[in-house]
DNA sequence: AATCCTATCAACCGCCATGAC
DNA sequence: CGTCATGGCGGTTGATAGGAT
């Protein structure tokens, strides 16, 4: 016996919501609460799978969505804990109230990597990619001092690499920690970022288990 | 004005974890 | 203990808007 099919194979609608679906699904969720996510289109007169509803409500229509730009503080937030956590993202959502999981995976895929990659950072792993470790080692402290505080990402645009190190270096002895400490679920904290967790010589870091997911 | 390119983001797909039976 | 249904997650796609040429 397979799955159940989610889509048009069932007969079922597929594609972006119409207001008229979306007014269907509040009314429902409003009156009975979701319940089965599996019952709940036919209850409600939709012509979807419970599945497709389930997101359309978790990621768009839940009255407690926060919509709208990030602000300097939630991307902080995310850089950090993604550092931490990795592509965790309902993890890094359940820190910041309002956002989900799917706008915090495309806010990063569009915005944040592309801003790290320009930097020579490895969204991956967040330590300097290895292919430009031919930098000055000034440059380099700069970049490792970026991706531990991302409020140097502030900066970004104006960076120019290899061409004005005094600058840079100036920032650099100004911060010494990053601003977003890590709580963990009992709101204890787990981790005050500080750049000096990370060494010199990148070929011989590992991440602390701490880090890793061992944690999670 | 037309076309092409890039960025954005809603939505889907496939897989995995979990719980009920 | 095994099977199945369901929910949840992360990766990916595709439509569309906006900017560049």
């Amino acid at each position: 016996m397979g799955r159940a099919l989610c889509g048009d194979k069932n007969g079922l609608k597929k594609g972006p919501w119409t207001p008229e679906e979306d007014k269907k699904l509040i009314d429902y969720i409003q009156k009975h609460g979701y319940g089965n996510w599996r019952t709940l289109p036919k209850n409600a007169g939709l012509q979807r799978c419970g599945k497709s509803c389930r997101l359309r409500w978790t990621n768009y229509l839940r009255p407690d969505i926060k919509r709208g730009r990030f602000s300097f503080e939630e991307e902080e937030t995310i850089i950090q804990l993604h550092s931490i956590l990795g592509n965790k993202w309902s993890a890094i959502a359940a820190r910041l109230p309002g956002r989900t999981d799917n706008e915090i995976k495309n806010y990063w895929n569009t915005h944040i990597r592309k801003i790290l990659l320009r930097m020579g950072i490895d969204p991956v792993t967040h330590t300097p990619r290895l292919d430009l470790l031919g930098l000055s080692s000034l440059h380099t402290q700069y970049l490792i001092q970026s991706f531990a505080n991302p409020e140097l990402l502030r900066n970004v645009d104006q960076y120019q690499p290899l061409t004005q190190s005094n600058h840079c270096h100036a920032q650099v002895e100004e911060t010494q920690t990053c601003s977003v400490p890590f709580y963990n679920e009992e709101q204890q904290l787990v981790m005050e970022p500080n750049v000096n967790q990370f060494p010199s010589n990148f070929n011989d870091y590992v991440m602390p288990s701490i880090l890793t997911e061992d944690y999670v």
